[in-house]
DNA sequence: CTGAAAGCGCTAACAT
DNA sequence: ATGTTAGCGCTTTCAG
């Protein structure tokens, strides 16, 4: 005599009427052991199998309990991206540590869809979180908004500063100016600037050194202005599209090779990332210049090989994952900012006189 | 007169008491504008404001509407170590397209936690997902099961094929077959293998030909299998405990340098990754042979530089997000095997004579 | 165009 | 050791 099929769903109840026990005592099988005999356990797990019970529904158990489990990171690109930055796949594999320490699982949620059209504020609306943490999104973006309005514990990675909203990052500026005064005082006097984008729409172009705007991004905003600090106004700047070797070679060699107006080449590239330092030598060894005997380069990040801001996008990472977690449990957490240091290196020297 | 601070939680019901209409219309504000008269709308929607209302809570939304608009990768290892290995980054970003391209959020679900201690059975069961894509786990591991009680769609990539999953991945087992022709075919007699972990339990050793044991990994099993069809089953094996360029070279310094007892260094390495394949011409480097002439290396996965067996990653995540999300539909798609070419490469030649 | 009522599936007090 | 009850916060017929 086989059980015969039951179409509807199965639930909790469900079980509970087939093994003859209340719902609550269902619901202490799974959750509370021993609230219940072995035998009756025992008894209810094996019929809850045989229903084809798929045990609690975590959505329903959310709604009861509040707590989702589960943290997400808000992307203001497309989700691909975060898996082609090496800077933001530290960063990732900092924040997973951080989150499996806690037992919660990792959400992603992209601003941009697979078609780079908008549409991440239903995600973000929808998400099923207990927190977020922001990638790295340009001031008032709408996602910002939409974060901030789900009322959950937010932390801001790179930017932006938002007020009594937890942040973690460097004193970028700061850091960039220890990288323009590394080649300053190495002797450099023409120095140039390779830019992050300044805001979420993205092309690569040389920025007026006169009238270079102000970047949406804080860390854009914040480097820039510290290398400015250190070498001047009207040092030229060329901002890519993305943050890949491919546009740090393009915009070197803009730079480098540039319209004739310019007065004479840079002898010195700061780059706002270790990727585009890497494309700036492709473009000097591409025009035969010897680095750093004829061009000196300072990345950004830490990267082997490179003169550099060291600094650890892993720890950071998991740093957010500890905020967010401690806020999510009502807990603050000391906001200083995380470690750098410049590293000077082989792809920087003294100009050649 | 400013409104007196509510310390009580903000939901629909407030808002509409406040309002004074039903949370009916104050859910239609939010979810179906047209039922609706704009300026009623608006008059909710600024209250809501006032209130602080965070909007339609998410984890009732789910349980209400019955659908997550998030789906999950299932990870056998630590979640970090998804970031680690480009193979898995590839598939991940293709997956992460196929998702976008549905407006769901993507969640990540390891196995291990951050101290590298089991326990993701309680994450699987937690997660509010509407079906679970499964990255190579080996056969009959306990994440399975505890996917599988989970009554929702699932994909497995690499392996195991499950009764009733739709899998994605390629006929392994041929396309090992193909790179093992290629060398045979170009006169080497003495080859051997390295190979992935055979299990979850990492160990980098050698196994004994005669009694190699049988991978728990499909995808290990499978391209095994493949090799040995055409070098038979005596070639070395040497098994490595990560899948990355250092275990690599370490297997190949094992092979290639072995204990006196081998008769004669093999003349071509058959490996199951790329990143693998690089650590042995690492290793070839240090030992002073030459690529192809003394020693032919052929890689898994399609990198350049490489006699290898291409595939696309990338594409086969999109493919997982795809079929996934059809399953979620209720539809089934086709199951045919992802696409694979054996590309030579200048990694592999004749043997000297 | 708006309201009333009935749950979605579960858990946590509080009984017994 | 088990049962009763009362929601968690929302959406959705179905009436008006």
């Amino acid at each position: 005599m086989a059980p015969e099929p039951k179409p509807e769903k199965v639930t909790l109840k469900t079980v509970a009427r087939t093994v003859g026990v209340s719902p609550a005592t269902i619901s202490n099988a799974y959750n509370r052991p021993e609230k219940l005999s072995a035998a009756l356990r025992e008894r209810i797990l094996a019929t809850a199998r045989e229903l084809g019970y798929a045990g609690p529904d975590p959505a329903a158990r959310r709604l009861r309990r509040g707590r989702a489990g589960s943290i997400g990171l808000l992307f203001g690109e497309q989700l691909a991206y975060v898996f082609e930055d090496p800077g933001a796949i530290a960063f990732l594999r900092g924040l997973a540590e951080g989150t499996a320490r806690l037992n919660a699982s990792l959400q992603l949620i992209a601003a941009l869809d697979a078609d780079g059209a908008e549409g991440g504020e239903d995600l973000v609306a929808n998400a099923i979180v207990d927190g977020l943490v922001v990638w790295s999104l340009p001031d008032r973006h709408p996602l910002l908004r939409a974060a901030r309005e789900r009322g959950i514990p937010l932390v801001t990675h790179g930017g932006p500063r938002l007020d009594g909203v937890p942040f973690v990052g460097i004193d970028d500026r700061a850091a960039a100016r220890a990288a323009a005064e590394h080649v300053v005082g190495l002797g450099h006097r023409r120095v140039a600037i390779v830019a992050f984008p300044f805001g979420p729409r993205r092309e690569a172009r040389e920025r007026d050194p006169a009238r270079p705007g102000r970047p949406a991004y804080r860390v854009t905003r914040e480097r820039l202005a510290g290398y400015r600090d250190v070498v001047g106004a009207k040092a030229p700047v060329a901002e890519v599209a993305v943050n890949d070797r491919a546009e740090g070679r393009r915009a070197a060699l803009a730079l480098l090779a540039g319209e004739g107006r310019r007065r004479r080449r840079p002898t010195a590239l700061l780059a706002m990332s270790d990727e585009l330092a890497f494309g700036v030598l492709d473009a000097a060894r591409e025009l035969g210049l010897d680095v750093p005997g004829d061009l000196s380069v300072v990345g950004f990040d830490g990267a082997p090989a490179l003169s550099t801001v060291v600094q650890s996008l892993h720890e950071q990472g998991r740093l957010c994952a500890q905020r967010l977690i401690a806020a999510t449990h009502g807990r603050s957490t000391p906001g200083d900012l995380a470690a750098w240091a410049l590293r000077p290196g082989p792809s920087t020297g003294p100009p050649r006189p």
